[in-house]
DNA sequence: GCCAACGTTGGC
DNA sequence: GCCAACGTTGGC
């Protein structure tokens, strides 16, 4: 079983927003970066967990945790001229674009801010959270995978 | 609201 | 295929 830690921004959706779904589950949809896209396309399987984070808010962290309940699929929303995320280009007979479903596990008892993260990985540079993509400068991925030690270590932190 | 970082687009 | 221009992300 993989992990991963996912971004949203909570003015749009956030955790509340996924655990208050009908079946507290939601389609991750409106994704439109292609690494994003591969590791939904190919690499999330149902079963692993998903370290929800909030960004673009006063103080961006992991806030809780969700699984992947369906793999990876078309993105529809990218037909749909009237959507948000349309993109022309996204043919349905070849779709462009994949999400996977995430369903609602619980809340963290407290956010595990980008701050603490960044510090940690910076203080032990060759521990797990060195590597964590979300604490390196400029990053820009919305989706990415957490190895086991790093789970392990931020779960700790809760 | 600013702006650094980075991905994408399109002219050539 | 290069790369300048442009758009977006997301921390601060």
């Amino acid at each position: 079983m993989a992990h991963w830690l996912m971004k949203s921004e909570p003015d749009a959706f956030g955790i509340d927003d996924l655990a208050a779904r009908p079946s507290q589950t939601e389609p991750w949809d409106g994704v439109r970066n292609y690494q994003a896209r591969n590791m939904m396309r190919d690499a999330m399987r149902v079963g692993d967990t998903v370290f929800f984070y909030h960004s673009n808010t006063k103080a961006p962290g992991i806030v809780g945790i969700a699984e992947v309940v369906r793999e990876g699929y078309p993105d529809h929303t990218a037909f749909d001229p009237d959507a948000k995320y349309y993109d022309p280009k996204s043919d349905p007979s070849d779709p462009r674009w994949f999400m996977v479903d995430l369903k609602y596990v619980r809340h963290l008892r407290r956010t595990i801010t980008l701050t603490e993260l960044k510090a940690l990985g910076q203080r032990d540079p060759d521990g797990p959270l060195a590597d964590l993509p979300l604490v390196r400068r400029g990053n820009r991925l919305s989706i990415m995978p957490v190895t086991e030690a790093q789970w392990a270590l931020i779960l700790d932190l809760e």
